[in-house]
DNA sequence: CGGCATCCACACGGATACTG
DNA sequence: CAGTATCCGTGTGGATGCCG
């Protein structure tokens, strides 16, 4: 009978791992300890990197700083809405910098920063590892259905 | 006018550090080179992992086969519905497999294959990030509204 | 227990137009 | 150039019920 797992914490203090177990009291009825009390750290990791195209941006500005139509030039598939939504996200969280340039036509820089940078080290893994995946069980990228509006 | 964009092409031949690059011709006009490739499979590698619980629910299983309901207890937040729909995913995509047992009542066994171990590496480190993150910045999970139905 | 079916509220995100 | 505003189809995913 399995009744003894072990899966994420929270509480990092003791690192190594404290286990979440499910246990089963004499009537069969089971209970959760130390559960994922919130999400997980990893469903938490992916709602910040984890967004559509937030990985993308991210990667891109790992070269240095980058202007915003180039950005969205670079991400084909994106809208700038998305783009715009992205890094908006992305700066609250401190992940990169926006700065206005004092050029006509304005111009907008976006760069990463150091914490950003932080986050590479998992991207790029993430990028080695999709890369040896077979093509066919990637879910295509389906293009939306125009709104119909002219 | 946009009309060029290399993007999320899967050949993944020359790969190594392709930099994405934007050239301006002598009219100003901008054309991208070498755009998605590499940060595509940042976004094809989401696709993968980065839905909703997906990640969770991978990282679970690592320390051994897990049933069902264990599991959907686990992961506090999401519900079977989910749960299902993940697994049947991984499952299409080799990084899991079911297993009836035959038992009354049943019991369905859930184990992570070794190519689905291939993915605990960088889950590892998204984990050890997420962990090293404010609390305040990750996006609180917001509770949906009930659909008002009995 | 381990689902599937249904219903439905949103949130997501593309398209488009407009602005300084 | 670098957005903002708006409109709206569509997907997502929670809730619930039923079933073998």
């Amino acid at each position: 009978m399995i009744n003894q797992y072990t899966f994420c914490n929270l509480k990092t203090e003791g690192i190594a791992a404290m286990k979440a177990r499910v246990d089963q009291d004499p009537k069969g009825r089971k209970t959760v300890h130390d559960a994922c009390d919130t999400p997980c750290a990893i469903e938490r990791g992916m709602r910040v990197i984890g967004g559509k195209w937030t990985g993308s941006i991210l990667w891109h500005l790992k070269d240095g700083p980058v202007r915003f139509n180039d950005l969205a030039r670079m991400i084909g598939g994106a809208s700038k809405k998305m783009i715009t939504e992205r890094l908006r996200q992305l700066q609250a969280q401190g992940l990169v910098t926006r700065q206005v340039m004092d050029t006509a036509p304005v111009s907008v820089q976006y760069e990463i920063t150091e914490f950003g940078r932080t986050a590479l080290g998992f991207l790029e893994e993430l990028r080695l590892w999709s890369e040896s995946l077979p093509a066919e069980l990637i879910p295509a990228q389906e293009a939306r259905r125009s709104t119909g509006r002219a």
